[in-house]
DNA sequence: CGAGTGTATTAAGCTACTTAATACACTCAG
DNA sequence: CTGAGTGTATTAAGTAGCTTAATACACTCG
């Protein structure tokens, strides 16, 4: 489902929120979708079980996820996430902008940029 | 010189470390200008001289200051870090588009926003 | 009923960050 | 030359956060 990489520094399980929240963005999940059980994924990715629950905790706080109990856990439908993923991507897209600007990237490069990685291919 | 955000929740020589690097290069420092003493950055931010020393050495191995042994540290000239700084700042960049495309927001929007920033008042 | 869910708790170990207290070589003004 | 002020290195200790481990319990469903 997903791949941990051992040279990123940041803890274990932000790093499972943040590529479920990319497979779940993207696609690669639909709504409504059974998560693996927090003792599967751990399982699968040599994780203790608490880790997972913690990333799950945190994915359901966010709005990606829903919990049945008894049941497991399950993805949100997209209205539960698109308004809030928007909005933190957009200001995280500005400050980078901002940045961009003071370290005295023309703007004409950002344009340039800007279409191209639009144009990339979808992975 | 530079104020702490006791909210944020990164390591303190990062935090600082974030701050003077944007401090140098938006012409808040000059080249060649002396930096405070670790001892006296310490006293003023409240944190030992052992947490500056280490972002100074950061600093310092990123191109952002030298060191005049028994003299202290000083701003390197912009030649040191143009280069590097424009790099970084632009992969960051290139990462924020494409999540922002991944997230469904408009090519349009970013090119409008893009244009807004670029023409906000200089800080 | 029993296996499989989420969830909660407690204890322990580990790592990174930070502070503290020294120590030493260097530079420069007096 | 001397001493104050530099950077730098070392060692020890404390703290907080992350992670694992071992249980336990309520829930759902075949």
């Amino acid at each position: 489902m997903i791949l941990l990489d051992y040279r990123d520094k940041r803890p274990i399980y932000e790093q499972i929120v943040e590529k479920l929240e990319k497979l779940i963005v993207s696609g690669g999940l639909s709504a409504d979708e059974k998560m693996p059980s927090v003792r599967s994924l751990g399982m699968e990715l040599s994780v203790n079980p608490n880790t997972i629950q913690r990333a799950y905790a945190q994915l359901e706080q966010e709005g990606y996820l829903y919990t049945v109990s008894g049941r497991g856990n399950f993805v949100a439908p997209e209205s539960e996430w698109r308004d809030g993923i928007k909005q933190k991507v957009l200001q995280e897209w500005i400050t980078a902008t901002r940045n961009a600007r003071l370290s005295g990237i023309p703007l004409e490069q950002l344009q340039n940029t800007l279409k191209d990685v639009y144009e990339e291919e979808k992975q």
